[in-house]
RNA sequence: GGGGAAAUUCCCGAGUGGCCAAAGGGGGCAGACUGUAAAUCUGUUGUCUCAGACUUCGGUGGUUCGAAUCCACCUUUCCCCA
């Protein structure tokens, strides 16, 4: 059997939005191995669902013979990225981003394979730091036309808002960035989520003016649910690669809890299963669906997390809502014998193991009903825990429907 | 540089001296219904020793018995003019 061009892969899984010159970059991926770059700004102490889309499409790509340059955005970080912002974007220290770019790297290292140079891992700080500015304007800043980069998309709300010059500047420095990589590397393909159209565009029109050569862009879906809105936010906030952000049982129950709407589109996306088992998943009728997001949770936890702790995860999950199984997995506290005494009450307890942020949350979740003890409901606030609570030293508090949280005595 | 407007609780957004822990919506949480789904309906949504007390309305200082509301200065943002 032929192989499959990487671009149909992609276009089949739903992950391309907008491409440059669709007919070239398909020929182009189907007949040479191509350098191509992500951008990945180091906003924040770990990658997220998000970053991991863009992961997996470099890891379609890296099978497909193509290779990655996974760009840290040390340089670009300090100036900000106003595209898909109303406000503007916080202002990190050198020290903050450098310390984000590190953990990033490590995080990298275990989605994309970069030994023996199938992969480059580069940060724009190399070279955007050390920039003269009038250098920059001379040699860059001419090629760029104000008037259109005002009519770009990116700015559009934030020409309401506001918007400074530092921030407008940043699609001058992302361009640059891919001008740069394709001197370094031959890079002459940048990806990046929708958001990243722009400036992608601004790169690839500057590699074609200053260096007469062709450069193209693509863009990927973003993580969106059905209804529009952003996916991987979890009540607690973002969902995390990092396992001490987001551990790995809360990570598969996110998954596990995704719309019925969203399953077929986050296996094709977040998956490397076959597309004929996509959509028979996806088209599971009423209750079977379920089926499909437990593949889902197990697939995308294996991929982040390693099996092991898939594996781990998914025994917690079904010894929580099916029965039996093994517990350890499940968010849990341990608390000594002193710390109990003669007995605690509830709601110091729930705030205790972080399941309640504030007692008076707790008081509001018990006078509702929301709280349960080893399948009890908790009837008042005044309940006092005992070690006549625990059960081979283990207790289960349960928040509403599906938070569990053990209570261990050490 | 000149003139004007604004900053409110997670977000948007009311509130212009006591009735304000602050309307309304969104979001969150919980209950009912379910399939660990969606939609819908209901309750709830600053903290605490919850009767009551305490801290909150960009910052600092004032006026007042009493301030989110008035005054001064500061910070930030937006708009108009140059």
């Amino acid at each position: 059997m032929e192989k499959k061009n990487v671009y149909d892969i992609l276009k089949e899984r739903g992950f391309i939005q907008q491409v440059t010159h669709e007919e070239e970059v398909r020929e182009l991926l189907g007949r040479e191995p191509v350098t191509f770059y992500i951008g990945f700004d180091p906003t924040a102490d770990s990658l997220h669902v998000g970053h991991f889309l863009q992961m997996m499409v470099m890891a379609h790509m890296q099978r497909a013979g193509h290779k990655p340059i996974a760009l840290l955005g040390g340089g670009t970080t300090m100036v900000g990225d106003p595209s898909g912002r109303t406000d503007m974007r916080k202002m990190l220290t050198l020290e903050e981003i450098q310390s984000n770019a590190e953990k990033f790297k490590v995080q990298f290292e275990k989605f994309i394979d970069f030994n023996d140079g199938k992969a480059i891992m580069d940060n724009n700080a190399n070279w955007l730091l050390k920039l003269n500015y009038v250098d920059f304007l001379r040699e860059i800043g001419v090629h760029f036309s104000v008037n259109r980069m005002l009519t770009a998309e990116c700015y559009k709300n934030r020409m309401e808002k506001g918007l400074t010059f530092i921030e407008f500047n940043y699609m001058l420095m992302q361009a640059y960035d891919f001008l740069e990589l394709y001197r370094r590397y031959g890079c002459r393909l940048q990806l990046g989520g929708d958001d990243q159209w722009s400036n992608i565009i601004a790169g690839a029109d500057l590699i074609r003016r200053v260096e007469s050569e062709p450069a193209y862009g693509m863009t990927f879906t973003l993580l969106t649910t059905s209804d529009g809105k952003k996916m991987g936010k979890s009540q607690a906030g973002a969902v995390w690669l990092d396992p001490n952000k987001t551990s790995p049982y809360d990570f598969y129950q996110y998954w596990r809890n995704v719309d019925d709407a969203d399953v077929e589109k986050c296996l094709a996306l977040l998956t490397f299963l076959p597309m004929e088992e996509v959509r028979r998943l996806g088209s599971l009728p009423g209750n079977e669906i379920n089926e499909a997001k437990k593949v889902l949770a197990f697939e995308v936890t294996k991929l982040v997390h390693g099996e092991e702790e898939a594996v781990k995860a998914r025994e917690a999950a079904e010894a929580l809502f099916g029965g039996g199984g093994n517990l350890d997995m499940v968010p849990s506290t341990e608390i000594d014998k002193q710390q109990l005494g003669d007995g605690m009450n509830v709601i110091d307890l729930a705030v205790l193991t972080g399941l309640v942020p504030s007692k008076g949350e707790g008081r509001r979740l018990i006078t509702q009903g929301g709280l349960t003890i080893n399948d009890a409901k908790v009837d008042s606030i005044d309940r006092i825990i005992t070690l006549d609570d625990f059960k081979d030293g283990a207790l289960m508090m349960k928040k509403g429907k599906k938070t569990y949280h053990r209570v261990v005595i050490k």
